[in-house]
DNA sequence: ATAATATATGAACATGTATTCATATGTAAT
DNA sequence: ATTACATATGAATACATGTTCATATATTAT
């Protein structure tokens, strides 16, 4: 019988002798790339973040107009507005005092269209 | 001029004055949608989550070899698999004291084969 | 019945996170 | 220069979350 991965914690128990983990092991995702996709999906986890990439997606807004729309605190658009650009989610326009906010990641403005239409029709 | 959404807090300024908010408000996403796609996408936003979501891909595993394969103790892995079922992301089979997993929803699936082609090619 | 194995689960703990508050920065108007 | 407005930001707070530990449940073998 060929040996497992971790012989220590795990020698010939459970499916262990007809699950080839040594193989699994081999193709799986990095810990680099699973936190990748971690973080991703972490920006698109919060209601507030739904809520503002929802109104962006027709067009461009400004920190004061996301504030009025969703009904929040200016200090807290801000400082989520700053956690999408970190990502690269969004991006800004300064124009005179005001900035305007719109959506930059094209691929996440499709994920996020698609699970909206999953949601809606299920 | 056209009254704004919120009188007390903002009347005129900005640029609230060519921007219809009233409209926008009318248009915007309900609190419940919101709700559910954070909660949908925080099941995904997760490293652990992520590698057992991975690992499914293939074919379904029983919680022992997803412990071992993940290098993590086998609670941790049966607290987050209950996680993903809760949400419906996954789904079991028991055979006799074994329990394998398998993923449930094929969308989901799609979501997380098309980010993780993303990240792969950018 | 007893022991062994596989999984599930509640509680505890440490860490992460979203919002608020106070205040700073930057820009425009008077 | 001073005031008003728009946004940004650090600190504090409250709350959520992931893992571990101990233990429970369920199934199989002896």
């Amino acid at each position: 019988m060929e040996k497992l991965l971790n012989p220590e914690s795990c020698d010939d128990t459970c499916t262990g002798t007809e699950t080839d983990l040594l193989g699994l092991k081999q193709t799986m995702i990095t810990e680099t790339t699973a936190s990748g996709m971690a973080d991703l999906f972490k920006a698109l986890g919060d209601p507030t973040r739904i809520k503002l990439i929802y109104a962006m997606l027709d067009k461009e807004l400004c920190v004061h107009d996301l504030s009025v729309l969703l009904e929040m605190g200016q200090s807290a658009i801000s400082h989520q507005l700053r956690y999408l650009r970190n990502l690269r989610i969004v991006k800004r326009r300064k124009a005179g005092k005001t900035v305007y906010y719109s959506l930059d990641d094209n691929h996440i403005e499709q994920i996020f269209v698609q699970t909206l239409q999953h949601l809606k029709h299920q």
